[in-house]
DNA sequence: AAAATAATACGCGTTACGCGTATTTTGGAT
DNA sequence: ATCCAAAATACGCGTAACGCGTATTATTTT
Protein backbone atom coordinates (compact mmCIF):
# COMPACT_ATOMS: atom_id res chain seq x y z
CA UNK A 1 0.00 0.00 0.00
CA UNK A 2 2.92 2.73 0.17
CA UNK A 3 1.33 5.05 2.57
CA UNK A 4 4.84 6.24 3.71
CA UNK A 5 4.79 7.64 -0.03
CA UNK A 6 2.10 9.63 0.56
CA UNK A 7 3.07 10.75 3.59
CA UNK A 8 6.70 11.74 2.69
CA UNK A 9 5.14 13.65 -0.55
CA UNK A 10 2.46 15.67 1.70
CA UNK A 11 5.12 16.57 3.83
CA UNK A 12 6.53 18.31 1.17
CA UNK A 13 3.68 19.61 -0.44
CA UNK A 14 4.22 18.06 -3.73
CA UNK A 15 1.25 16.56 -5.98
CA UNK A 16 0.81 13.44 -8.07
CA UNK A 17 1.45 15.30 -11.46
CA UNK A 18 5.04 16.15 -10.04
CA UNK A 19 6.26 13.83 -9.01
CA UNK A 20 5.00 11.72 -11.88
CA UNK A 21 6.85 14.01 -13.55
CA UNK A 22 9.98 13.92 -12.00
CA UNK A 23 9.66 9.89 -11.97
CA UNK A 24 8.65 10.15 -15.74
CA UNK A 25 6.06 8.64 -15.46
CA UNK A 26 1.85 9.00 -15.92
CA UNK A 27 0.22 10.39 -13.30
CA UNK A 28 -2.40 7.65 -12.59
CA UNK A 29 0.59 5.28 -12.74
CA UNK A 30 1.98 6.87 -9.65
CA UNK A 31 -1.44 7.49 -7.89
CA UNK A 32 -1.91 3.31 -8.48
CA UNK A 33 1.65 3.05 -6.31
CA UNK A 34 0.20 5.11 -3.36
CA UNK A 35 -3.42 3.47 -3.31
CA UNK A 36 -2.01 0.31 -3.27
CA UNK A 37 -3.58 -0.75 -6.60
CA UNK A 38 0.35 -0.98 -8.61
CA UNK A 39 3.42 -1.61 -7.70
CA UNK A 40 6.63 0.30 -8.63
CA UNK A 41 9.51 -1.10 -10.52
CA UNK A 42 12.86 -1.22 -8.41
CA UNK A 43 13.93 1.31 -10.29
CA UNK A 44 11.02 3.52 -9.33
CA UNK A 45 10.89 3.13 -5.83
CA UNK A 46 14.92 3.32 -5.82
CA UNK A 47 13.96 7.09 -7.79
CA UNK A 48 11.70 7.35 -5.32
CA UNK A 49 13.45 7.10 -2.07
CA UNK A 50 16.33 9.39 -3.70
CA UNK A 51 13.43 11.94 -4.28
CA UNK A 52 12.12 11.77 -0.92
CA UNK A 53 15.47 11.46 0.96
CA UNK A 54 14.76 8.37 3.02
CA UNK A 55 15.71 4.67 2.52
CA UNK A 56 13.84 2.21 0.15
CA UNK A 57 13.73 -0.04 3.03
CA UNK A 58 11.48 3.08 5.17
CA UNK A 59 9.06 3.31 2.11
CA UNK A 60 8.52 -0.42 2.69
CA UNK A 61 8.28 -0.03 5.87
CA UNK A 62 11.10 -2.36 6.97
CA UNK A 63 12.39 -0.03 9.46
CA UNK A 64 10.77 3.42 10.92
CA UNK A 65 13.85 5.39 10.40
CA UNK A 66 13.11 7.59 7.73
CA UNK A 67 16.80 8.89 7.61
CA UNK A 68 19.21 7.75 5.06
CA UNK A 69 22.92 8.47 4.91
CA UNK A 70 24.62 8.58 1.26
CA UNK A 71 27.89 6.65 0.83
CA UNK A 72 29.93 9.16 1.97
CA UNK A 73 28.13 10.05 5.10
CA UNK A 74 27.36 6.39 6.10
CA UNK A 75 31.03 5.74 6.36
CA UNK A 76 31.72 8.66 9.18
CA UNK A 77 28.92 7.68 11.39
CA UNK A 78 28.80 4.02 11.30
CA UNK A 79 30.96 2.26 13.73
CA UNK A 80 33.35 -0.01 12.19
CA UNK A 81 36.42 -0.94 14.28
CA UNK A 82 39.25 -2.35 12.35
CA UNK A 83 40.92 -4.31 14.83
CA UNK A 84 44.17 -5.09 12.81
CA UNK A 85 45.04 -1.22 13.97
CA UNK A 86 47.34 -1.80 16.80
CA UNK A 87 46.60 1.26 18.60
CA UNK A 88 43.01 0.25 18.43
CA UNK A 89 43.21 -0.43 22.26
CA UNK A 90 44.03 3.06 23.06
CA UNK A 91 40.60 4.39 21.49
CA UNK A 92 38.00 1.56 22.37
CA UNK A 93 37.81 -1.15 25.52
CA UNK A 94 37.06 -4.14 24.29
CA UNK A 95 35.32 -7.12 26.91
CA UNK A 96 34.76 -10.60 27.18
CA UNK A 97 33.37 -11.95 30.51
CA UNK A 98 33.18 -8.56 31.67
CA UNK A 99 36.99 -8.43 31.68
CA UNK A 100 39.38 -6.34 29.45
CA UNK A 101 40.99 -7.86 26.58
CA UNK A 102 44.47 -7.49 26.93
CA UNK A 103 46.93 -6.45 23.59
CA UNK A 104 48.35 -9.68 23.81
CA UNK A 105 45.06 -11.29 23.47
CA UNK A 106 43.69 -9.24 20.55
CA UNK A 107 47.41 -9.96 18.50
CA UNK A 108 46.52 -13.90 19.14
CA UNK A 109 42.88 -13.40 17.85
CA UNK A 110 44.00 -11.86 14.90
CA UNK A 111 46.70 -14.87 14.17
CA UNK A 112 43.41 -16.95 15.07
CA UNK A 113 41.17 -15.32 12.39
CA UNK A 114 44.07 -15.31 9.28
CA UNK A 115 44.55 -18.82 9.86
CA UNK A 116 40.66 -20.12 10.30
CA UNK A 117 40.27 -18.06 6.88
CA UNK A 118 43.19 -19.38 5.23
CA UNK A 119 41.87 -23.09 6.30
CA UNK A 120 38.40 -22.04 4.44
CA UNK A 121 39.57 -20.57 1.54
CA UNK A 122 41.32 -24.04 1.10
CA UNK A 123 38.31 -25.81 1.67
CA UNK A 124 37.04 -24.37 -1.81
CA UNK B 1 21.19 -7.29 -12.20
CA UNK B 2 21.03 -7.35 -8.22
CA UNK B 3 24.91 -9.00 -8.04
CA UNK B 4 24.75 -8.78 -4.65
CA UNK B 5 22.08 -11.05 -4.15
CA UNK B 6 24.86 -13.61 -5.44
CA UNK B 7 27.34 -12.38 -3.49
CA UNK B 8 25.37 -12.55 -0.44
CA UNK B 9 24.07 -16.13 -1.16
CA UNK B 10 27.50 -17.80 -1.72
CA UNK B 11 28.66 -16.02 1.36
CA UNK B 12 26.25 -18.11 3.44
CA UNK B 13 26.90 -20.82 0.71
CA UNK B 14 23.04 -21.34 -0.15
CA UNK B 15 21.93 -23.11 -3.31
CA UNK B 16 19.44 -20.91 -5.91
CA UNK B 17 17.12 -23.88 -5.10
CA UNK B 18 16.85 -23.20 -1.23
CA UNK B 19 16.44 -19.52 -1.42
CA UNK B 20 13.37 -20.40 -3.69
CA UNK B 21 12.28 -22.50 -1.25
CA UNK B 22 12.85 -20.04 1.36
CA UNK B 23 10.99 -17.56 -1.05
CA UNK B 24 8.36 -20.07 -2.19
CA UNK B 25 9.05 -19.19 -5.96
CA UNK B 26 9.97 -21.45 -8.08
CA UNK B 27 14.32 -21.56 -8.69
CA UNK B 28 14.28 -20.57 -12.33
CA UNK B 29 12.07 -17.03 -11.19
CA UNK B 30 15.17 -16.96 -8.65
CA UNK B 31 17.35 -17.24 -11.08
CA UNK B 32 16.35 -14.51 -12.86
CA UNK B 33 16.82 -12.72 -10.46
CA UNK B 34 20.26 -12.87 -10.22
CA UNK B 35 21.16 -13.09 -13.89
CA UNK B 36 18.82 -9.68 -14.17
CA UNK B 37 16.37 -11.39 -16.31
CA UNK B 38 13.85 -10.91 -14.09
CA UNK B 39 12.97 -8.42 -11.49
CA UNK B 40 11.71 -9.50 -8.14
CA UNK B 41 8.20 -7.88 -6.98
CA UNK B 42 8.35 -5.77 -3.82
CA UNK B 43 7.50 -8.74 -1.63
CA UNK B 44 10.16 -10.88 -2.61
CA UNK B 45 12.86 -8.06 -2.58
CA UNK B 46 11.84 -7.22 1.02
CA UNK B 47 12.08 -10.90 2.33
CA UNK B 48 15.28 -11.03 0.68
CA UNK B 49 16.70 -8.62 2.83
CA UNK B 50 15.14 -9.98 5.60
CA UNK B 51 16.55 -13.67 4.58
CA UNK B 52 20.03 -12.29 3.90
CA UNK B 53 20.10 -10.29 6.80
CA UNK B 54 20.99 -6.73 5.07
CA UNK B 55 18.95 -3.63 3.98
CA UNK B 56 16.78 -3.28 0.78
CA UNK B 57 18.82 -0.25 0.01
CA UNK B 58 22.04 -2.31 -0.16
CA UNK B 59 21.05 -5.21 -2.47
CA UNK B 60 19.99 -2.40 -4.68
CA UNK B 61 23.39 -0.81 -4.63
CA UNK B 62 21.99 2.72 -2.91
CA UNK B 63 24.25 1.82 -0.25
CA UNK B 64 27.65 -0.25 0.52
CA UNK B 65 26.43 -0.96 3.89
CA UNK B 66 25.41 -4.12 4.12
CA UNK B 67 24.36 -3.78 7.80
CA UNK B 68 21.08 -2.87 8.46
CA UNK B 69 19.41 -2.29 12.22
CA UNK B 70 16.83 -0.79 14.01
CA UNK B 71 16.55 2.06 16.11
CA UNK B 72 16.54 0.31 19.11
CA UNK B 73 19.60 -1.55 18.32
CA UNK B 74 21.46 1.62 17.45
CA UNK B 75 21.38 3.15 20.56
CA UNK B 76 23.13 0.33 21.80
CA UNK B 77 26.72 2.04 20.79
CA UNK B 78 29.05 2.82 23.60
CA UNK B 79 32.92 3.74 23.69
CA UNK B 80 33.29 0.39 25.43
CA UNK B 81 32.16 -3.02 23.67
CA UNK B 82 30.95 -6.12 25.55
CA UNK B 83 31.78 -8.96 22.48
CA UNK B 84 30.15 -11.85 25.01
CA UNK B 85 26.67 -9.65 23.69
CA UNK B 86 25.69 -11.84 20.56
CA UNK B 87 24.21 -9.02 19.40
CA UNK B 88 27.36 -6.68 19.13
CA UNK B 89 27.93 -6.97 15.88
CA UNK B 90 24.22 -5.56 14.86
CA UNK B 91 25.71 -2.58 15.87
CA UNK B 92 29.41 -2.33 15.10
CA UNK B 93 31.47 -3.63 12.48
CA UNK B 94 34.49 -5.42 13.49
CA UNK B 95 36.98 -5.21 10.75
CA UNK B 96 40.62 -7.75 10.48
CA UNK B 97 42.18 -7.23 7.57
CA UNK B 98 39.92 -5.05 6.16
CA UNK B 99 37.15 -7.78 6.18
CA UNK B 100 34.02 -7.96 8.44
CA UNK B 101 34.35 -10.36 11.11
CA UNK B 102 31.04 -13.18 10.61
CA UNK B 103 29.08 -13.76 13.97
CA UNK B 104 31.02 -17.14 13.68
CA UNK B 105 33.82 -16.07 13.73
CA UNK B 106 33.33 -13.67 16.76
CA UNK B 107 31.58 -16.47 18.80
CA UNK B 108 34.66 -18.84 17.93
CA UNK B 109 37.13 -15.85 18.88
CA UNK B 110 35.57 -16.07 22.14
CA UNK B 111 35.68 -19.03 22.80
CA UNK B 112 38.93 -19.16 21.96
CA UNK B 113 39.80 -16.67 24.88
CA UNK B 114 38.07 -18.23 27.23
CA UNK B 115 39.71 -21.42 27.07
CA UNK B 116 43.11 -19.66 26.65
CA UNK B 117 42.53 -17.80 30.23
CA UNK B 118 41.31 -21.25 31.72
CA UNK B 119 44.53 -22.40 31.12
CA UNK B 120 46.01 -19.87 32.67
CA UNK B 121 44.88 -19.87 35.42
CA UNK B 122 45.68 -23.00 36.31
CA UNK B 123 49.14 -22.04 35.78
CA UNK B 124 48.90 -20.27 39.40
C1' DA C 1 33.18 -42.75 -13.78
C1' DA C 2 28.61 -42.45 -12.28
C1' DA C 3 25.16 -40.18 -9.62
C1' DA C 4 23.47 -36.36 -7.56
C1' DT C 5 23.10 -31.75 -6.89
C1' DA C 6 23.46 -27.09 -8.68
C1' DA C 7 23.22 -23.61 -12.24
C1' DT C 8 21.64 -21.82 -16.72
C1' DA C 9 18.46 -21.40 -20.71
C1' DC C 10 14.06 -21.23 -23.00
C1' DG C 11 8.95 -21.31 -24.34
C1' DC C 12 4.42 -20.22 -22.84
C1' DG C 13 0.29 -18.63 -20.35
C1' DT C 14 -1.25 -15.02 -17.49
C1' DT C 15 -0.59 -11.39 -14.44
C1' DA C 16 -0.42 -6.73 -13.76
C1' DC C 17 2.13 -2.58 -15.28
C1' DG C 18 1.76 1.82 -17.55
C1' DC C 19 -0.85 4.66 -20.34
C1' DG C 20 -4.78 7.71 -21.74
C1' DT C 21 -8.91 9.47 -20.53
C1' DA C 22 -12.91 10.41 -17.77
C1' DT C 23 -14.91 11.54 -13.44
C1' DT C 24 -14.89 13.33 -8.85
C1' DT C 25 -12.94 16.20 -5.28
C1' DT C 26 -10.38 19.92 -3.31
C1' DG C 27 -8.83 24.64 -2.54
C1' DG C 28 -8.44 29.53 -3.78
C1' DA C 29 -10.27 33.87 -5.81
C1' DT C 30 -14.01 36.77 -6.66
C1' DA D 1 -21.88 30.87 -2.05
C1' DT D 2 -20.17 30.25 -6.85
C1' DC D 3 -16.98 29.49 -10.18
C1' DC D 4 -12.76 27.62 -11.87
C1' DA D 5 -8.43 25.43 -12.06
C1' DA D 6 -5.69 22.16 -10.11
C1' DA D 7 -5.50 17.87 -7.77
C1' DA D 8 -6.93 13.37 -6.84
C1' DT D 9 -9.37 9.09 -7.97
C1' DA D 10 -11.32 5.54 -11.12
C1' DC D 11 -11.40 2.62 -15.17
C1' DG D 12 -10.50 0.08 -19.67
C1' DC D 13 -7.07 -1.61 -22.73
C1' DG D 14 -2.69 -3.19 -24.91
C1' DT D 15 1.42 -5.30 -23.94
C1' DA D 16 5.74 -5.86 -21.33
C1' DA D 17 7.47 -9.03 -18.36
C1' DC D 18 6.63 -12.16 -14.35
C1' DG D 19 6.56 -16.85 -12.80
C1' DC D 20 6.33 -21.51 -13.91
C1' DG D 21 7.76 -26.03 -15.86
C1' DT D 22 11.02 -28.37 -18.16
C1' DA D 23 15.27 -29.23 -20.58
C1' DT D 24 20.10 -28.67 -20.86
C1' DT D 25 24.61 -27.86 -19.10
C1' DA D 26 27.97 -27.50 -15.27
C1' DT D 27 29.70 -28.71 -10.87
C1' DT D 28 30.30 -31.38 -6.90
C1' DT D 29 30.26 -35.79 -4.33
C1' DT D 30 30.78 -40.65 -3.76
Amino acid sequence: MLKRLTELRKSKKWSLQYMADRLGIAKSTYAGYESGYREPSLESINKLAGLLETSVDYLLERTDDPTFYSKEEKSKITPSLNLTDKDILVCVELIVDGMTLSPDELQQFIAFVRAKREIEKRGH
